[in-house]
DNA sequence: CTGAAAGCGCTTACAG
DNA sequence: CTGAAAGCGCTTACAG
């Protein structure tokens, strides 16, 4: 029943070395010169008898180990961040990395997770009281701030492809010959890192264009939060109407398209609707929705290069520039 | 920089206890009979210093960790199962357990993975090849199968209830007064355990009600595809047209939705839909969607009892009955 | 170029 | 009732 467990030892007697050998061998360590024909034998051992190493001992004689852990939100995992997560783990995978995930509850200290996991690195996709990062620093582990709410956001390509969100869903709408926009902002407190990122991109948009600010409308995701958002935009001179909106994302624009339709009005021609993330009921929508794609892969590439730099205690790389792209539809 | 981890031998100094007196406390090992004073002044030791044991340590003593590895599926996880992995992980979190989850990609193998983490137990929401299975087994790692795809699946909750899902579908159409029913289904391998059970469901029911079977059309998540099955189901002399269509999964619900738009068919009187799983978007169709809530939380708080069981090496708790609900809102 | 040995921090039989 | 000690499987200075 308790299998044997391979040990490094075991594969040392198979290949007539010392476990030091073996481990030297199966660790790159060049530090000391193996010749070739000792190499292969070891790895050949190794291969026979199915060797992995234990990571639990390594990890107690290392002080860490080579599992990366990335911490969700307790919110519900969109399409895109889903996305974003699993690109992650593939580029982990490859680079000789465990990344795993664990959903942390809003309030419930990190502590005894990393401890008892002693990751090398740990992503960070949630606000985290700013002790338990210092204490995580101390303890010589790679914190990666997913979010970085307390500081500028320059040099955080998440948060910095969030304002370029705002700016392409304005200049698209600005290009279909809108002048007066609206933005329907979430007022869930886990979207707003994003949504705030979303407006001040669209607000920047719109000042290079030349229009007015969007007219803002915060709700939360409900049929009768979304229908009252939008009489707050119809209930003015027809003069001053807005005449298409930016949806926070690809949710608040399904709900808005049904509260419009509740109204008896139609998309795009009374009001252009412009959501963003691209998920997959895009096209279902009633009509086919006009979007935002993320383009994951830089974005994903370039965090996985971070995380690589800060276990191995170099420069963290330049942030690459990032590239999300229009998809439209019928919408707007 | 490299922070001094606090160790059971720092405790036992503080308390002026042996550091194995440390462990026998913590670990509640009542074997040994510590008296009431002694206990309390290492806790109070323990507490103070912050100390945290290190399950590296304790793994490589044990053979195992404490971590409960939740292995996902290669494909993007719904609204529906992303609830389950979140309730899981509660549930888990409360029993002392670290629950963490890894997407795997088909046909990689999760040997290295689970060799790596040593967990306590896996839980595997994908297939996974049958020797791998084994040798995890071998190795004493317990292993709870979500989707026991090669066996009867009577005694799983989970696939217990996709048929009753596919039964509730078809008594709420047939208390309506439908006779002549379709099943939209995909066609994505990934999706085909949990079709397959709600379509059984759906026939059984059925049966027990007298009806015929439902015309079943397969198709993929694609605009195109899902207008295709609406046509076959639609180009049949009058008499013999289905008035209303179970629908996999409230996305397939969508798709359905705005498939019939295209034709100018308008639910629920030229055909009633009702979708699967509940998710945020149902109440913004067009109309409304009417689906199936999956009530998870009998599901997740049994399947955290089966993990433990397992890993304690008990009998496993008998299947509790599940409920799945029924939310009425127009589409059906 | 290779091996013997220490030590990472625990748990648990065993001896006092 | 409590402590000294072995040992889990590694990595890595150190000695040969």
């Amino acid at each position: 029943m308790a299998g044997k467990r391979v040990t490094a030892t075991q594969v040392a007697k198979a290949a007539q070395v010392s476990q030091a050998t073996v481990s030297y061998v199966l660790n790159n360590k060049s530090h000391t010169r193996i010749p070739e024909e000792t190499r292969q034998r070891v790895l050949e051992a190794a291969r026979e008898l199915n060797y992995t190493p234990s990571a639990a001992a390594r990890a107690l004689r290392l002080g860490r180990s080579n599992i990366v852990l990335i911490v969700l939100p307790d919110w519900p995992l969109g399409y895109a961040m889903s996305g974003f997560v699993d690109g992650l783990t593939d580029q982990l995978e490859q680079m000789d990395l465990q990344p795993v995930t664990r959903r942390l509850k809003q309030g419930v200290p990190v502590e005894e997770l990393w401890k008892a996991i002693m990751p090398a690195a740990v992503l960070l996709l949630d606000r985290v009281a700013q002790g338990e990062r210092q204490a995580m620093e101390r303890s010589g582990v790679f914190v990666a701030h997913g979010l970085l709410w307390d500081a500028e956001h320059t040099d955080n390509p998440l948060l910095a492809r969030g304002t370029l969100v705002g700016s392409l869903q304005v200049e698209h709408l600005a290009a279909r010959g809108h002048r007066r926009l609206g933005y329907l902002a979430p007022v869930a407190e886990h979207d707003q890192v994003f949504s705030r990122l979303r407006i001040e991109g669209a607000e920047a948009a719109c000042l290079d264009l030349g229009l007015d600010r969007p007219v803002v409308q915060h709700t939360d995701l409900t049929a009768a939060g979304v229908a009252a958002a939008l009489l707050r935009w119809w209930d003015v001179p027809t003069a001053q109407r807005i005449t298409a909106v930016c949806a926070y994302s690809d949710d608040y624009a399904f709900a808005l398209l049904s509260a419009m339709r509740g109204q008896g009005l139609a998309a795009p021609v009374d009001i252009a609707v412009i959501g963003a993330d691209d998920i997959p009921l895009g096209p279902f929508a009633d009509p086919p929705l006009t979007t935002i794609d993320h383009e994951q892969d830089v974005l994903v590439t370039h965090l996985a290069r971070v995380l690589q730099a800060g276990i191995d205690g170099d420069e963290p790389p330049a942030t690459p520039p990032l590239h999300p792209g229009l998809v439209v539809r019928s919408s707007a």
